[in-house]
DNA sequence: GAGTGGTCTAGACCACAGA
DNA sequence: CTGTGGTCTAGACCACTCT
């Protein structure tokens, strides 16, 4: 059987279709990158006018989870170094131009039990392990962020000392774990360098530094990532779009 | 003659109505608060479809531009304390409640030429005035923000000395000077406090504080403000969500 | 009850991408 | 040429607000 009507469930349709969207891109259905069924193949699945569909699409669309081309179809949204650059990083040199690091130095990855802190941020069991990384990322030829960024390990199987870390680590999770970063909130504080971090970043202890404390998390509301930066920001600002 | 058709203009329908809307709002025809013609009735006047009036409709809402009310009807969004609260304040506190200052005590306010930083921020004539206030915030009891905030002298005439500031300045310009804040930028870094900066917060002097660097716009895209704001983050951080 | 926005439908034509 | 999304129309019914 091909056609899959709505379940019974209230509200306007057009959320509902949303929803069921949403649920396919969850269960794997539709991975990042595949091409979803056109509005009308969608719409008569679904029972509904195909109106209806391209309501849903349209919020969908808004939401960054699909993405929409005229005469090519709709795609569910995958991580680009392109997205990670506009959407996730938000330090910007003098001219206000996004430098993507271009390089970045892991200095460590462990797997070790998480701590409390860490167990409360990514909704873990007490006892969970996760991935731990530290690197230290450079633009412009310069030391600037120092990340530590942890993981739940049950998320990422394998990941450990012997992988690589790539630059664009949701890109890894996407492709590698099927995990999908989707949204996150970011909250910013000055903060003086800890003698370790200064050292790092090559700024005296107790400079004044940028901590930005994510937390990062699937379509579904599941915390999947936790990561500190410490930016030295005598050379770039965070960049922040009030509409 | 009620019948004002679109202008000839190329491109998509909806986005002429959008225009015609937004430049209605600029030129002053219809002010913050007001309630804009139903959609059958603009659309009777524009000479188009229900529809195409509302996906008008439909950007200029996602855009902040007007609100809509089932039943009531569609109105020029206007700067209520909950709009500057929401939109345009981002220091949360440990539980992440936004906290509306509870004081605003205003250092200084004066009038007097333009430095060079400030015409170039603010796009005026080289000598044009500016009104600079200086004021510090309170929250939760303790001294938390310092702003200094630089607005032309001329799109504010008879802001001066004399005028008392509100707390929410925003919905002053808009109500006593016909200028709407549409959007804004900021930079964020951090920086050690000057002393004359410390003092005011009650910090040593080099301590580590946020320094928000905002430029304010109107919907057709005049800089009307510049404000920087210097942040004791002990006890808050700015919140960004990334979506 | 009258008027508003919110939802849903059905159908048309256009612009674009790809075989 | 076919199929896709993008735009536009016309009409219907519902939910809500106000009088």
């Amino acid at each position: 059987m091909n056609a899959t009507p709505l379940p019974p469930g209230g509200g306007p349709l057009y959320k509902q279709v949303k929803s069921d969207v949403i649920g396919r891109i969850v269960d794997g259905t539709w991975n990042p990158g595949d091409r979803l069924p056109s509005e009308t193949a969608l719409a008569r699945e679904l029972g509904v006018s195909q109106g209806t569909v391209r309501k849903a699409f349209d919020e969908l669309t808004a939401e960054n989870v699909i993405l929409r081309h005229q005469g090519r179809g709709t795609f569910v949204s995958a991580h680009t170094p392109q997205r990670e650059l506009f959407h996730f990083f938000h330090l910007v040199d003098a001219d206000d131009q996004r430098q993507l690091p271009t390089t970045a130095r892991v200095n460590d990855v462990a797997r070790r039990g998480a701590s409390r802190d860490e167990t409360e941020h990514l909704g873990l069991a007490s006892g969970a392990r996760v991935i731990a990384i530290e690197r230290l990322r450079t633009l412009k030829g310069r030391p600037a962020i120092l990340e530590k960024i942890v993981l739940p390990a049950a998320l990422v199987p394998g990941l450990g000392t012997d992988t690589r870390i790539p630059n664009e680590l949701y890109q890894l999770l996407e492709t590698d774990y099927g995990v999908t970063i989707h949204r996150a909130v970011e909250h910013l504080k000055a903060t003086a360098a800890p003698p370790a971090i200064a050292k790092h970043l090559r700024l005296p202890s107790g400079a004044s530094i940028l901590e930005i404390d994510r937390l990062a998390e699937t379509i579904d509301g599941t915390p999947v990532e936790w990561r500190v930066s410490y930016c030295d920001t005598r050379f770039h600002a965070y960049l922040s779009e009030i509409v």
